[in-house]
DNA sequence: CTGAAAGCGCTAACAA
DNA sequence: TTGTTAGCGCTTTCAG
């Protein structure tokens, strides 16, 4: 029994004799109708098979009930447990998700703008690419007080809401951590200086060698595109330096996990000889030996939050004055920093702290 | 300059003195109109801000140029890359993709496709919980002709196109490698037999026992979540084991590396002691020590195929009689499975092949 | 090559 | 509490 006929509200309408505007109101649960004209209004279209069209009726509400997601790659975990976090927010509050991927291009992410816009999403939540300098591409959305949301690498912009962590402080600690354990030569792994993750950290980073009173030494910065490939690049670096640093501290985990591996490949001895860490806590953290002293980034709340305060703004108009949230992160640390207690992991080391402060 | 007013094609018609039809005709560059008209009105359209109203053109075509999408999960690295695929052939194909996910739950899977048939999807990419045990739930999209496409996790249903690899031949192929390094006693760690994956690579677990005159011992078969947790566990029991086995075949990366952790843990040595392969090639796969032999499944792939013979089926209404398209997928040896040659690993060990074979 | 006009299915102001 | 009616913006037949 197919039928590529739709049932329409006139069908269920003239099927009851009633008006077609009964019927939408009665299928909306609009307090105005009868309980009982619901009942029956609501049983003709299950058993007629009616779906609501959501076509007409954005085309009178000119509201679609869908989200806009843009993203530099969907294939990190991060990335994936972030879109993971957005997705169960958006289907909790009953909106769709169309997600385009920049592949780390500004141009695409151009694209991506105007295909979400063609789209007409109701809202934008974005993670910037990698090179993106400026946000003239988003124009289009502004103009039409579209609102839009930036996750993780975010860019300033007067009103834009924002959803991250402390970057800043991250990287602070991480490189205090690393003094701690007696390390003064410490080298950074970073990337594009435009992106606030990397700039941030950097900036903690050089906060923590400062209140040391270890000299900055632009050198021991390294700023590259954070792949596995260059985390390669830089242990041969490392290997060719006359006096090579006694502790890396890289921008994420990948390139992290890559520099470990072709340093202890070469004989090098993870934290004895060269200490490291890594950025977002990815579960290849737990599996590289030594395990890998990290940053956790809250990658599933990180998305949830960015999509339920863009459909905060969204139901109730009000998308005013937001600009900031910032999450929790947690300091994770773990054998490949430990110089001086080499103890074996134990529960205890990883210390918890999750909770939402929003400014 | 602020407008919220949106330009429609009566809007340029007008101010050019033209009709709404041509205006539409122009607008989508059709033949029956003047190369002089088509111009111009290109060029109004572009300076009034004009953009095409997907809802109003939607309702009148009944079609929505958008791809529903059903994962069980969307932060693993394989459901990441697939997506990827078919997030790449769908932008080529200007098609939008919604995606939802299931969460490996039967319910919330219906939920996907209910929801995904109110969006007026016209066709779904699938691949399906962990214990979805019939499709009763898709009849509604069956029952319009809304193709579905299945991949990976597939079920046997007459005349839906699915993309897979030979799960079959992939796992007797890494069983038969086990057995050429001297292993006798093999365990396998598989999923739920309902889903394709899982069954065949058991199957092919198997029928190389078998070729090799090996009795199949059912004790030595687990079916659990494969999740992190349960390779501890599967650990914990080999650690208990009198005779315990000398290799262990696992449908998954991420189950094999908790196994070999744990393993190590407890004094192990990997692969004399145990051999132990995996399933995707996960990058965790190459990070493990001893690395991990594996089967490359070709995510990316399969996802963009998925998607690309999607659209084909959409474009050119011959939906008619594809069946399956196999990929070919790839032995990948490597450490923790070399009981023979303690060889470092160099380049040559990892093969590759990468055709595709569609049937 | 261009125009007139109907209608896709829904919603909401207004009327009853 | 229910009905009437006028669009939302686009496409397409049919007519010119």
């Amino acid at each position: 029994m197919k039928s590529n006929k739709e049932v329409t509200i006139y069908d269920i309408a003239a099927s009851l004799g009633l008006s077609p505007s009964t019927v939408s109101r009665a299928l909306k649960n609009n307090p105005g109708v009868k309980k009982e004209t619901k009942k029956i209004i609501n049983e003709a279209a299950q058993k007629m098979g009616y779906r609501h069209n959501k076509f007409a009726s954005n085309l009178r509400l000119k509201r679609t009930h869908t989200l806009g997601v843009i993203v530099p790659k969907l294939n990190s975990y991060f990335m994936a447990t972030a879109i993971t976090g957005i997705e169960s927010a958006a289907s909790r509050f009953g909106y769709n998700l169309i997600i385009t991927n920049s592949l780390e291009s500004t141009k695409k992410e151009a694209e991506g703008v105007n295909t979400l816009y063609n789209s007409r999403v109701d809202g934008l939540i974005v993670s910037l690419a990698y090179d993106t300098d400026n946000i003239k591409h988003f124009d289009i959305v502004f103009k039409k007080d579209i609102p839009v949301i930036f996750f993780d690498r975010v860019i300033e912009n007067k009103g834009c809401a924002k959803v991250i962590i402390d970057n800043f402080k991250a990287g602070y600690e991480i490189v205090n951590h690393l003094i701690s354990q007696g390390c003064r030569k410490i080298m950074h792994v970073g990337g594009n200086l435009l992106r606030n993750v990397y700039k941030d950290r950097l900036l903690g980073y050089r906060k923590a060698l400062e209140e040391n009173g270890i000299a900055y030494d632009e050198s021991l910065v390294i700023i590259n595109d954070l792949s596995d490939k260059s985390g390669v690049e830089i242990a041969k670096k490392i290997l060719r330096m006359k006096e090579p640093p006694d502790a890396v501290f890289t921008a994420n985990d990948t390139t992290a996990v890559s520099i470990i591996l072709h340093l202890k490949k070469a004989g090098l001895s993870i934290p004895k000889d060269i200490a490291v860490a890594g950025f977002n806590n990815e579960p290849i953290s737990r599996v590289i030996e030594p395990n890998l002293t990290t940053v956790h980034y809250p990658a599933f709340e990180v998305g949830e939050i960015a999509a339920t305060t863009l459909i905060n703004m969204l139901d109730s108009n009000r998308n005013a004055y937001l600009s900031s949230i910032i999450l929790k992160h947690e300091l994770i640390i773990r054998e490949s920093t430990l110089k001086n207690t080499m103890q074996e992991q134990g529960p205890g080391i990883e210390t918890i702290s999750k909770e939402l402060k929003s400014i």
